[in-house]
Formats: C-alpha cells, sequence, structure tokens
DNA sequence: ATAACATTTCAAAAAATTCTGAAAATTCAG
DNA sequence: CTGAATTTTCAGAATTTTTTGAAATGTTAT
C-alpha cells in the first residue's frame, strides 16, 4: 500500500514543495500529485499511509481539491468507501486551475479598484494615480477576458489557439519594428 | 508624513491582504500599493511610519521588489537617502510580473517533468500516466511560450493584441459549431 | 580618518498557517 | 433502529513564515 516507485515519489514531494506557489499548501500538492499518477482510484486511508499524513490532514485536503474541482469522486460496488481520482484530462484540469486563480487572485481586485475609481472623485487624486489606477484596472479585466477566452476552448483546440496566438504575436513584433525602425 | 487619504488607505490595505496569493507577503504588497499612489518617490524611513512596520522590515521587502523588478530607486541631489517609486507602467510592471511568475511557477516544474520522462522508461509505468505526464510539459511549455510572445508587445499593441485574441478564440468557437453540430 | 547618517543582516519573537488526534457526525447494512 | 464503518470537524500542537530590534556594515562629508 505505501510502496512507490522513486520517480513518482519525487514527482509527489516536487509537487508538494510548488504547492504554496500554486495556491494551495503541500499537503494538497503532494495528495493532487498521488492521485495523478495513481492508476486506478484510491481511497483515503490508503493516502494517509502512502504520504505519512493523518487522516484528518487527507480530509481536508481533499475538500480543498474539490473546491478546485481537480479531483472527482468514484464509487465501486459493495464498497462504502470513496475513492479518489483526478478529475480528468490534463486540459480540464487546467482550465480549473485557471478558474480558480482568476477568481482568487484577479476578481477581488477588479472589484476594489472599480469601486475605488467610482468613489474618488477625479479632483482629489493627482492625474497620474488615476490613469494608472484605470490601466491598472484595464489590464486585470483584459485577462480576465482572456481567460474566459481560453476557458471556452475544446482539447482539439488548444494547440491550433497557441500557434494562431504566436502568429499573432510574430505580426505584431514585425508591424513594431517596420514602424519604427 | 503618516497622512492617507481613507481610499488610498484601503487599496494598500487590500494589496497586503492578496500579497500572499500573488506570490509575496503581506508587507511587501503593501509597500508596493504604498509606492504605486505616491506621487513622488519615498524612502524607507517614510515607509515604515506611514505603514507602521519596522525599518528592517522594510528594507528586506525592497529588496524582494528589486528582485520582482517591481521597484526603482531614485536619488535626489544633496541627499543621501535612497528613495524608491514604482518600476514604470502598468504595462511594465505586469510584464515583470508575468516573468516572474513563469520563472517561479512554471520553470522548476518543467526542468521536472522533462528530467523525468527522460529518466523513467516507457515499459515501467502504465500508458496513460506517461501520456498525461507528456500532455502536462506540453501544456507548460505552450504556457511559458505564450508568456514570451506576451513579454514581446510594445505597450501600444497590448490592446490589438487582446482584440485579435479574441477573434481568434471566436473563429475557433464557430469552427467548433459548425463540425460538431 | 572620523563621525554622522543610512542600510543591511540575522537570531529570536510574533504571527500565521498547517497538521493532528479525539470526538462528533454521517452513512448504510442488517 | 442499531451499530459498525467511514468521513468530518475543530481546538490545540507543530511547523513555517513573517517581523522585529540590535548589532554590523556601508557610505559620504568634512
Amino acid at each position: 500500500m505505501t510502496e512507490l516507485p522513486q520517480s513518482n515519489y519525487e514527482l509527489i514531494m516536487h509537487f508538494g514543495d510548488m504547492g504554496s506557489r500554486w495556491g494551495f499548501n503541500r499537503t494538497v500538492g503532494q495528495i493532487f500529485a498521488l492521485l495523478f499518477v495513481s492508476p486506478e482510484p484510491i481511497h483515503a486511508e490508503h493516502i494517509a499511509a502512502t504520504l505519512r499524513i493523518s487522516r484528518s490532514n487527507v480530509s481536508m485536503s481533499l475538500k480543498e481539491l474539490q473546491a478546485w474541482k481537480l479531483i472527482q469522486i468514484k464509487h465501486r460496488p459493495q464498497d462504502r468507501k470513496e475513492y479518489f481520482a483526478v478529475a480528468g484530462t490534463v486540459w480540464i484540469m487546467a482550465k480549473a486551475v485557471l478558474e480558480q486563480r482568476v477568481q482568487r487572485e484577479l476578481a477581488p481586485t477588479v472589484t476594489l479598484l472599480k469601486q475605488h475609481l467610482s468613489t474618488v472623485e477625479a479632483e482629489k487624486q493627482h492625474q497620474s494615480l488615476r490613469e494608472q489606477t484605470e490601466q491598472l484596472l484595464t489590464l486585470l479585466q483584459w485577462v480576465q477576458q482572456l481567460a474566459d477566452q481560453v476557458q471556452q476552448l475544446e482539447p482539439s483546440q488548444i494547440e491550433s489557439f497557441v500557434k494562431l496566438v504566436r502568429r499573432v504575436s510574430k505580426m505584431l513584433a514585425f508591424k513594431n519594428k517596420v514602424v519604427f525602425k
């Protein structure tokens, strides 16, 4: 129940270490990685034993992963336990992460900046602060919109999307050269 | 030296609260926000007094903001102190954040996954794990590339870029409908 | 070189976050 | 309904991260 190939172990520890940079904690990262490398859905006891963490920690971390929509619960006939597996393909999970992060990292600030700009009369601030604040808000909203667009894509379309953006970007770079050089 | 308009105060506290979600800590977020709303460059003592934090904390946090390339040091004639201001326009700072976050959040995992895939012989893993791992690596590298493209853009081009991506995305959504419905 | 001013370092304190164990709640077969 | 199996909750313990104060280091005018 506890034997893990060395290569998987490294991956799991890495996801644990990166966890906090990705917006969750060590255990959540490790559990996600464990589910990622597991060929079959596994249950909470199994996770606790493999990662040597408490059953209660597993319970809370699984809740967190569910909030991120990164895992799904599976049931087996004749078995009361809940088994867990990653939520789907890499692309499905990536979309979930994107959605959550926009929600957690951008949305609150967008709300605040909107409110800020509508509350504070323009005359009370120096010109450039107001302009910079408006630019920041605009930029954050653009990112939100881009994220929304990306969410719409089907798995089969991501590659085309990446390539098209690459072309768009090249085009703009070229325009730039022609105009300014 | 310590009086702050209420609206700026709210903004600063918000940036403090969001700090940890953005990859730095409360103080770093607050200092950045303070510099953002300050019409003039300010010095470390001023920051400490305004935010009521220790001088040493200010020193370390300013170092951190410099590592993020989010601030710049200004000098005044006849004055030994260092004055600080945000690094430039919103777009310049956004590019700095994007660069840092790709570096901190994606690069280490890309390295690990590459190494993982080249080390572990294909036969030793179940087929689908290898495929999923490859997909994850590919996706992370796409994000890196997109970030690189975006970094190249001049301020004047961002809006065109956003609009073009919007069109690209709409186009793909339409293709999808035609093919599958 | 010195002294006054300024910044940085770092060990330890404070604060925040994560983890645990015990108890409570839930689920479901009989 | 009972009780065994399983999951969840949550107060306090453990750990990690952040902040501080004191000392060290660095800088510049005289």
